[in-house]
DNA sequence: ATAACAAATGAACAATAGCTCATATATAAT
DNA sequence: ATTATATATGAGCTATTGTTCATTTGTTAT
């Protein structure tokens, strides 16, 4: 599927085709932007961002995550398998009891920077 | 509405109370709490994201940006909506066009922590 | 004023997401 | 084996979201 193809064009470009061929040459590839998006999506949700900053402090268990966001143990068990999935945190098990962590620095850096972008 | 109440309860808390403390104390505001999550979705989109990595290169006009991305500018233009409301974009009016630029160097940080992950 | 073009917008529709409820799985203790 | 506890999961419901289509608004030129 070739980019502009049967789609209504403007009287014509106003940028420079050089710029056209830069935006061409950055752009990921599709399969790194649906990843992307997928990653955002993640992101997206303020009981994840909730599960995110607990995590900050300590590996944590669902129940006590559960209980200190005041949500039911299946709704976090549902959040913490998104989070899982994009390797956002990760876990062990102990006996009855998993413990899940973060996985990850980039999470850290990620919500600074949207904080930082929303307190502006 | 009090954390934990009217919830269904482990056992005991694993976690220790300092930890629950600490917990309370670093987690931001619900507004903002939400705010962060209402930002994040504006990137969960690959359509959004495409036009972020657009606007990286050149300021450009809808129209512009509709035949790069092979979509229509109605499309664009919802997005483009988006974005503004995010603070994420800003624009400039030129007689009949609209030219959008980057609003904020966030945006490129959080992007690109993001491929760092995703790539990992 | 009228025609033409660029952009914005609202309604409608399909697809997706988050929660609840019920149930299943995993582990440990009796 | 049975019971109890912690976690995971599937189905179902409601709410939200991205696109398309039709239309409107804003600007310029005739």
């Amino acid at each position: 599927m070739e980019h502009g193809e049967g789609i209504e064009r403007c009287e014509y470009m106003h940028v420079h085709e050089k710029i056209v061929a830069q935006v061409n040459a950055n752009m990921p590839d599709e399969e790194i932007l649906y990843d992307l998006a997928e990653l955002f999506k993640i992101f997206g949700d303020s009981t994840r961002i909730k599960i995110l900053y607990v995590l900050f402090e300590s590996e944590m268990c669902v129940c006590d995550i559960a209980q200190l966001l005041g949500m039911t143990q299946s709704a976090i068990s549902h959040q913490l398998r998104s989070l899982k999935q994009s390797k956002l945190v990760k876990y062990r098990r102990e006996g009855k009891t998993v413990f899940y962590s973060l996985a990850d620095s980039h999470v850290r850096t990620i919500l600074d920077q949207g904080i930082e972008h929303v307190m502006e």
